[in-house]
DNA sequence: GTATACATTAACATCCCATGAAGGCCAGAT
DNA sequence: ATCTGGCCTTCATGGGATGTTAATGTATAC
């Protein structure tokens, strides 16, 4: 398995390449747009991990410039937190995932493996349970046709909870996924948003789409409701 | 399925023991080697999980000592980052997998399925007796195409009485897969618990699946019914 | 027929979850 | 800088589902 990385910050790219390579990985780096772009269509990676802020050539150029190629290869984004603006293009253009920073390893290396194992791309960005409906493009998330504003964190639980409609997901998992690594021991933090979200998503319909189950976490739809 | 946790640190501890709990896993913990090895020579676990730093008594001696009983028990290693030289060593004395710290629990889970998947029955994630049904991955169980929602325990016992179909299993051996270290005394809690899965699984249909070995323990399906 | 093992039920204990409220933190406005 | 409001997080509480014990009823072997 062979990763690209596109990344301008020394620190940034030592930390995730050493990981990496721990892995098992054979990492190769770019420090700047350009290179990174020769590399990508080059060689045949079976990843591309790419940073949004470059010198010589932005992260965006260099996406859409490697779909325009024709190199259907997974592109996983690195970008600054709230950077909501630059996801919606970015999906457009063909990113498959995109993590925040600053992330956690652990974070990092979840989604990698994620990407690695979906083999042939399916890039869609609409959710759909019952008439639940979440757009990762533009991070609009509607019930019955009207929309539902959300915040951060309600959106991201919303998001992950609507990937994996239908399996249900342990507090563990969704604290991975959802918040950083850095919880302690006992939160309710999960219960809590989950709250948060019934009250937008399922309290004023009869139709309850989020369900609990007992001991192990939360689910949302897929007949997984009593 | 039930695990040891062999863990000094109490932070790691109690957030691995809640992510397994939450997957259904029986979990016990020893928080020092010396009782991680008398646990794991003591009882039958499915799988030992085993840090290297341990007061008392350190991770390679537990391992070593248990190989050298003879117990036949998976074993996933977790060690700091940079322990090269331990890996080695520890892959000789009858480590099955390691995993370096810090770990993102997700990854923990993915090694731990892996191990228990490989044991001596290779197992799948259906298991069917007759129009029973029982998915490992997604928890479920069916019977003649409906859903049966069973509660945590219900389905831990009736996993284990499914992955031995076929097998009369002595109340003795089921208590010690289906719940943890906390039971020793005279009980009869494997009892009501068969009656509990009896009345979901088997009273509304004619067939009846569970049946009872006097004088031995339960066992379910393949030609055991009178 | 009696003793033993099992079935069944009810009562009790425990754990887990839902929920409301309040404190802390950050960002934007003044 | 200070204020203000929204979001994130923690905490305490009560209710309900689940887990466990114990007592009583029923079958089976000898």
């Amino acid at each position: 398995m062979r990763i690209l990385l596109v990344e301008d910050e020394q620190k940034v790219s030592t930390f995730v390449a050493r990981g990496l390579t721990e892995e098992r990985f054979a990492v190769d780096i770019a420090a700047d747009g350009k290179a990174g772009l020769d590399l990508a269509t080059t060689y045949h990676y079976d990843l591309v991990i790419l940073d949004l802020m470059l010198p010589t050539l932005d992260g965006s150029q260099v996406l859409r410039r490697i779909r325009k190629d024709n190199v259907e290869v997974p592109v996983l984004i690195l970008t600054a937190r709230d950077a909501v603006a630059d996801k919606v293009g970015n999906f457009e253009a063909g990113a498959d995932d995109y993590l925040t920073k600053p992330f956690a390893f652990a974070e990092l290396l979840v989604r990698v493996k994620a990407l690695l194992r979906r083999g042939p791309v399916t890039r869609s960005s609409v959710v759909r349970v019952a008439d639940l409906e979440l757009d990762r493009l533009s991070q609009q998330v509607k019930r019955a046709g009207k929309r539902i504003d959300l915040t951060a964190k309600e959106y991201s639980l919303l998001e992950y909870l609507m990937s994996n409609a239908g399996r249900v997901l342990s507090r563990t998992m969704i604290i991975e996924h959802v918040w950083d690594q850095s919880f302690d021991g006992v939160t309710n933090i999960v219960d809590v948003y989950v709250r948060h979200l019934r009250n937008k998503v399922d309290d004023s319909f009869p139709q309850k789409l989020i369900s609990t189950v007992r001991g192990v976490g939360y689910s949302i739809g897929h007949g997984t409701q009593p």
